[in-house]
DNA sequence: TAGATTGTTAATCGATTAACAATC
DNA sequence: TAGATTGTTAATCGATTAACAATC
């Protein structure tokens, strides 16, 4: 029932919160139970996968019955969200800054956005929708001094990013969401980042357009 | 030197704009040449797999020498970005829409928005940064029917995505890039999806934080 | 020619899928 | 008990890595 510890593979990992949203789905429409084939139907994959992958943290079913979405619902979602919500900076309110400062404080589960930084003087002092101060990326060591956040989002320019990378590692975070054009995973292996590289995706599904669906 | 065509495996395709960004750079700083070693250790992988990568679209290097920096870029740009661009409609012009259409029309090639959509009749009417103006989502079909768009961009929620689908499908819309909490990919097999889910992202993050780097 | 480095085939690794015994 | 469905082991599949001949 307990996570097993022996390191959970990336790709499960990727698929929690997949599974979690069609979980809370049923669960809001009164569905009581589903077997691992009808999960994986949903989920565009086999059932075997999918026992495979709850079977990672214990097994949540029973056998000859299948599994009850409320104990899905709750593993799944102490897997997700620890009791502490992570304690999260976030780097750069431009345009897509503020976008995803709204997410993270209106949508999103388990983040507390402690503070937010720009270096355009006609940003700092502002507030953000939320009520977080805009604060002078010149203070960030200085404003973290107290508690250090565990995760920093990054939406700021490649080489901006590039700059403030070893600072930011320095200071002992330990997980980057990254929506600057620059590879924190690869210059600082050890540290958790999770890129969302919005051009890149782009790109790949040009490809993939112009080529897999040929006219 | 040109596409074998035989189906470049996902993985591969989403390297390359990764690939395509290292070598931008290196041409920007005057490079000339580079090993498939380099660019491993760049990439944060072997080199090993930036030679069966490059070799998926017939090799771009010279035994014994290497990778022509210039090669590489017009290769990569080649494969990446097709002469015309791919027609775009936004759907959606909420906090992260608007984000969005300013990376598409901004940062982002191959692309040309050629219409924005939203449901809200105080959005209806107004024009985005870069002059596209805000049309009626009940318009859709009508305002699409001249040219059907190549790709949509959804920043719609869940439920408002799953209403549209049918219809975005049904109008011959091959790629989708989707910012809904609503999993396009499973219910339409066939149709390109690149999905950007943002709150599963950071869901993974949290997990990955929380299990990977016990405190 | 010798050294370097690619292109390409072979080996390994890991993730997915299949099979089946356990059990509700 | 019989049917259903999980948990788990085995087989398959695909992607990554290693090895080496080709060649600049």
């Amino acid at each position: 029932m307990s996570v097993t510890s022996n390191k959970v593979s990336l790709p499960v990992i990727k698929r929690l919160p997949k599974y979690y949203r069609y979980v809370l789905e049923m669960q809001k429409n009164g569905v009581v139970k589903v077997s691992s084939s009808e999960l994986a139907r949903m989920m565009g994959t086999t059932a075997s996968q999918v026992r495979q992958d709850f079977n990672c943290f214990g097994g949540f079913g029973q056998q000859g019955i299948g599994y009850h979405i409320d104990v899905l619902a709750d593993q799944i979602s102490k897997l997700l969200f620890s009791e502490n919500k992570l304690d999260t900076i976030l780097i750069g309110t431009g345009r897509l800054g503020r976008a995803i400062s709204g997410y993270l404080t209106a949508e999103a589960r388990g983040y507390h956005l402690m503070a937010a930084f720009d270096k355009s003087p006609e940003e700092i002092g502002k507030t953000l929708d939320c009520g977080v101060p805009i604060s002078n990326i010149a203070d960030l060591e200085a404003l973290c001094a107290g508690r250090v956040p565990d995760v920093a989002v990054l939406c700021i320019p490649r080489d901006s990013a590039r700059q403030l990378a070893p600072i930011l590692v320095g200071m002992g975070i330990k997980g980057f969401w990254n929506f600057s054009h620059y590879d924190l995973s690869v210059d600082y292996e050890g540290i958790t980042v999770e890129n969302v590289h919005l051009g890149d995706s782009l790109m790949t599904l040009g490809y993939r357009v112009r080529n897999e669906h040929q006219d």
